[in-house]
DNA sequence: TCAATTGCTGAGGTTACCTCATCGTGTGGG
DNA sequence: CCCACACGATGAGGTAACCTCAGCAATTGA
């Protein structure tokens, strides 16, 4: 049986409209953030570990550093997501031929594979999110929103 | 002198269309949700209190419990924002006349008054960030967000 | 050549969440 | 009218994901 929330989180305030866009792209991105996490479980990865391996994966041979600047976290925490990648097996730190101080990231064999079954979930779940809207409001949206990417 | 990252993190991968909108959507709103803890700072909150302070500014004498429910957090994590708003002489506890064990939470003049100003400076910012598109884009993107929150 | 910088990581702190246990209060079936 | 159970808040304690700072080895530049 159904029970009707006690409380609304989003606002009834009258506004302008430009206001209430704000509210509005927070919310579905949290749904989607959501989403992902959830897509992501069965690999026990986190959001961010994804997105690393699919960094490392991308480019041959990633430096911590450059990891953490793709990430935009510290360099010390790239470190961590390093770890937790290398952990399940997903990805190996070599040394850098170039600067004996440096540390390479690549993919593993199985990492190369788990990136592209998430991807491929990614993509699904997206898909699935996205299917609602006709071909020209998925057209318009990426418009817009690749507009306010700057 | 510019300098090009050395690494992108957003894919090049080309794709149908779906796959990159889920990546926009996430990209905009983080860039949003950056623009609004920096708005946040002058008060020193974060941007859950600011919504917690929302909640409870909208809807006079509200239980932990529902507070809870309406920043989708366990009941004790809400005890521990109600604390900081509390800290902060932003919102009181008083005893439910109703019922004994609950507690309802209920904003004090200053934090009326700093939720006033929390709201128009996310206004002022969200209009800025939205200012770029046009008025029929907005409405656009507005009745798109709007199809997907269900 | 050597002082300053860079790349990584150990140590330790902060924040924001969580679960579980407890305590006082409400409530419904016998 | 009980009283076993459910519920609201919170103390205690844990975890994950960040952070800064210090230290070490390697590189770089004046």
């Amino acid at each position: 049986m159904w029970e009707p929330p006690r409380l609304r989180y989003h606002s009834p305030v009258a506004d302008d409209g430009t206001g209430e866009l704000g509210d509005l792209l927070m919310r579905v991105a949290r749904t989607q953030r959501r989403r992902w996490r959830d897509a992501l479980a069965p690999w026990d990865l986190s959001p961010h570990q994804a997105r690393a391996l699919r960094v490392i994966c991308e480019h041959d041979g990633v430096r911590l550093s450059d990891l953490a600047e793709a990430l935009h976290i510290a360099p010390r925490s790239a470190t961590e997501v390093a770890d937790g990648l290398q952990e399940r097996g997903l990805v190996e730190r070599s040394p850098d031929p170039g600067d004996r101080r440096a540390v390479l990231l690549r993919p593993t064999d199985a990492g190369r594979r788990v990136r592209g079954e998430v991807g491929r979930a990614r993509a699904a779940d997206s898909a699935e999110l996205f299917a609602r809207l006709s071909a020209e409001d998925r057209a318009t949206l990426a418009r817009v929103l690749r507009s306010l990417t700057d």
